[in-house]
DNA sequence: TAGTGTTTTAAACGTTTGTTTTACGCTAAC
DNA sequence: GTTAGCGTAAAACAAACGTTTAAAACACTA
């Protein structure tokens, strides 16, 4: 049987964004791709905005239950605070794997979501997400939070971002990045293994000692 | 006297690809805030693509210039490998900030033109810049390199990457983070102090335990 | 079977895009 | 004083874009 016209269109949406970025994706070549008509978009999700945020949904609707559930059921208690985090990452990148699912362009294209959320031009994104998954990032912020050094909620709001976009960036990249390597390298690599590589370095940037703030000049 | 076109209209084009990005920002807009004619763009430049990689030359090139002068004027004898990298991402920051010139849009657009080259769509920026920039992309990591816990040079190249990524990320998005925080913790932060306070974090991630490679799962 | 609400279709709409063309003004060399 | 050559100007180009329209096809209930 056929899918439903409006999973066609998102998984024909998942695949041109992800391949070609947003704004150089058209709704002709999505519509196209997905076997349906073009006025189908506008008829089932409103406007190109509305799709871009459907594809976002489905990333985050499993995810955050993937990651409340996991971070819910972490024995925080019998660990030091190293290993906790280390464990926290450990979860963020399995589900990172398993939004990839064997197709490491959907995973980037998820980082790259997340990326253009903090964009100007895909503002409405930001504004979709923050309203829709508060709760998700509220419950990592406060978890991580417990297990870094002491510093202020300023200074925590900042590195977790830096460490965001440690992620994303990776995440974004990491087919270019991954091709490169294999030229210069002649090593193939798979996305777990370059994760599995990432989750030390984002403990360590977790836990790096805390300056106090100065202007650097 | 008026500035030359070809200036003006770099000068415009600056300013609206950091406001709306690539893709978003018309040969139009540009001319017409540049206040010459809408051909002019493709009579000096060739191309919105030329246009660019114009773009990212003045960027580039003096900041090649104040890295690899900073980097070789470096004393890496008498100091802990901690305190060069310190030293490092210090100089590094100080050369963002000179990039940023009381304008911290510049910076971002910079950072963005970095993220951008690493995507498809923008393809022939990365070509552009590994054929014209390859030697201090070159001096950088070798110097950090020797520095940085022992790894294979696969591995590092990750780390770089890594590195750069939380660098290009939060400087691409210095703005918005900077507006989210200051509407949730009231401070208003400047550059200056938010670099200051990455720079502990990036040595930390690169001085990062090195693991043997596996698969996560 | 008739009728109603939903979905799909083809076509057109009005903009906007990067690029090209052609003509015109200017300056410098011979 | 004429001739190149370079830079600018206005206009037009063809193509692509997101969106809207109105009619046709469908699915389902009464």
């Amino acid at each position: 049987m056929k899918k439903a016209t409006v999973e066609r269109i998102l998984d024909a949406a998942e695949f041109e964004f992800g391949a070609h970025g947003f704004v150089e994706t058209s709704l002709r070549t999505i519509t196209s791709k997905a076997g349906v008509n073009l006025a189908a978009v506008n008829y089932h999700f409103g406007s190109k905005k509305g799709l871009i945020q459907a594809v976002a949904d489905r990333f985050f609707e499993p995810l955050t239950l993937g990651i409340q559930k996991r971070l819910q059921s972490m024995d925080t208690k019998q660990q030091t605070k190293h290993q906790v985090l280390t464990n926290i990452y450990t979860d963020l990148m399995l589900e990172a794997l398993n939004i990839a699912q064997r197709n490491p362009a959907r995973l980037a294209l998820f980082a790259r979501l997340i990326n253009s959320a903090y964009t100007q031009s895909q503002g409405h994104l930001r504004k979709h997400l923050t309203y829709q998954y508060a709760p998700l990032f509220i419950l990592l912020m406060k978890t991580m939070r417990e297990h870094m050094p002491e510093m202020s909620h300023e200074q925590f709001f900042w590195r977790f971002h830096h460490l965001m976009g440690m992620m994303v960036f990776t995440l974004s990249n990491s087919e270019s990045l991954g091709a490169i390597c294999a030229a210069e390298y002649d090593t193939q690599r798979e996305l777990p293994e370059i994760l599995q590589q990432l989750i030390p370095i984002l403990v360590a940037a977790a836990e790096a000692p805390v300056l106090p703030i100065e202007k650097l000049a």
